[in-house]
DNA sequence: ATTTGTTTTGCAATCGATTGCTTTATCTGC
DNA sequence: GCAGATAAAGCAATCGATTGCAAAACAAAT
């Protein structure tokens, strides 16, 4: 069913039925309810691809992510999804891998695609690869980062002060008089180097400074978790505290130290990061530094639309974390 | 950059250059590596827009979700996501929330893309409602369902064996010597209904048959699970397992039972299924019926990828479940 | 040099909409 | 009943590709 089919049986031409369709002045009363009623009859709806090739603008949004699979990204991915499609746009959610070359390679794929804006989700779309990737083919369509930055001039980004953060939770823990923490992260993106200063400007101002160097890596997975919470209690059996950069590997900590016969929270403290479900399914359940998700994408959505919009919305919005107390501090 | 402005640089036609973009033969070696030079250096990528509307195929597939944050959907969208992206197509992916009228509305606002195929996740899709849209919105595009069916011509199904899967994990409680069990469903699916019936009967091949009324409904949510074991420790003390129908809600019975003071699985066996990753995250770590989300995902996406190629997949392929003994029996 | 046959290339229509401009229909007032 | 104004509808170009068919270019054979 096209316009031309519809402009047929209605006996009028198919400028006619593209204006009723789209609600345009200037067509009669009972011309504009019979197209109506013939619109309704035949299930018309209008072919997007060819209003896209037109109108220059798709109605599609792209989204970046690494990893669908974990369950902060995901949160953020769907509630992104539901404002988007809100306001009337799909979206094509792409997984990109944590690669440089798999990024770079999933930009240019969405590259094809007529999208009319770009949201991306998580710290590791901050680099330079992604930068200039973005920079060559999205260098005009509005660019949302959930939780990133990136200096072009279409970009703007949502953030977290995770620095304070995570100087928070270590306090918490000192607090507790828990002072030896050590500190763990996936990678060394910016966005966990930023938490590991948080982390080393509290050890510095607390009673165990010599913790600076109890940094410790363990990718964002269970196995990853339970064998980096192994290693440290063999390195420093004296440990007292677990800061963890996300909540996955974190969960699985609390297991490892379990397992081992350690009391948490009373000997040792566990902190993970983002507040995910899984905090809740740990036993004990789990504190973690909200970084405040369903904000970061309501900010990150609403900072698309408006740039879509042809609204200029600050380049940079900066949230703040706040700690979720349960039962391992 | 058009297919226009190459061809002006280039001095040919338009058509000479979409033949060397689409590797059409017939184009003289040189004029084809001069085109392919200028395609390179102005960086041309073709406008899949425009493409799509003269080759009437988007290279887009819709996948309709529930709701994505349930870890196990989103496994499945992950893995389907890869293979289709791996074949050339980009995923819509929609979140169709749990109701009739969510769900209708979804494939509507799909129907206004050109998709070339439609892939949904998860047993929800079974119903009425979904039935006759599809079969409105979707009448000639190949549509596969992960983990149902449905009677419609461009309809195939993969399906999970959950009645005897579900039989089985009763008669293993059995053989553990608990023999009080109670069935915990989301909803009355037909999916749920399937294993409702593998549940009753194991019961009645059992010890215990006046469980066959031990049938209670809790949500898919940490909440529900936890309120609905409150319920059922309330109601029948003398409870001695849980067979839930998916896990969110048994890592959830699990906590409650533990934080009654109920051993687990000492006293009370409990069962969820899906194999999530909650299961490992869970303490005790969740013994679950596995149903396949790895094969399923395969298995739909290669169904859905034959019968865009012009095969012909056979319209039900069933898979068969099996369980994985953890902690929690 | 001319004819025949084979490569290459270009023309123009097409996909399904949208929209500026022109034409036709309708209405108003005298 | 008619000029002039306004409302309604249609024409045709456009978006960026693809492709059947015709034309041009080139090669080989007579």
């Amino acid at each position: 069913m096209t316009i031309y089919d519809i402009a047929k049986k209605a006996g009028v031409s198919a400028s006619t039925v593209s204006r009723v369709v789209n609600n345009k002045p200037g067509i009669k009363p009972e011309t504009r309810q019979k197209i109506e009623e013939l619109l309704k009859e035949y299930g018309y709806t209008p072919n997007e691809t060819a209003r896209g090739l037109v109108n220059r603008s798709s109605k599609m949004i792209g989204i970046l992510i690494t990893d669908i699979r974990y369950a902060h990204y995901m949160d953020i991915a769907f509630f992104v999804e539901q404002e988007l499609s809100r306001a009337g746009y799909t979206c094509l959610i792409v997984n990109t891998g944590t690669t440089d070359e798999s990024k770079v390679d999933a930009i240019h794929r969405l590259a094809q695609r007529q999208i009319d804006g770009l949201l991306t989700v998580g710290s590791t779309f901050q680099c330079d690869a992604v930068k200039e990737a973005l920079a060559k083919s999205f260098p005009d369509i509005p660019i949302a980062m959930a939780n990133g930055y990136l200096p072009l001039p279409n970009v703007k980004g949502v953030l977290v002060d995770e620095y304070n953060g995570v100087m928070e939770c270590v306090k918490l823990m000192q607090e507790n008089n828990h002072h030896k923490i050590a500190f763990i992260r996936p990678n060394s993106t910016p966005a966990n180097l930023n938490k590991q200063k948080g982390f080393l400007q509290a050890t510095r101002e607390g009673k165990a400074p010599e913790c600076a160097d109890w940094i410790y890596q363990a990718a964002t997975s269970l196995e990853e978790g339970y064998r980096v919470t192994q290693q440290i209690l063999r390195e420093h059996p004296d440990v007292e505290g677990l800061m963890f950069c996300e909540d996955e590997a974190a969960v699985s900590g609390v297991r490892a130290l379990t397992d081992a016969g350690v009391k948490v929270p009373q000997q040792v403290n566990v902190i993970g990061v983002d507040n995910t479900r899984y905090c809740e399914i740990c036993n004990p359940k789990l504190t973690a530094l909200d970084n405040m998700m369903l904000e970061m994408s309501m900010e990150s959505s609403r900072i698309l639309l408006e740039s879509l919009n042809g609204n200029n919305p600050p380049a940079r919005i900066m949230l703040f974390s706040r700690i979720i107390q349960r039962e391992t501090t």
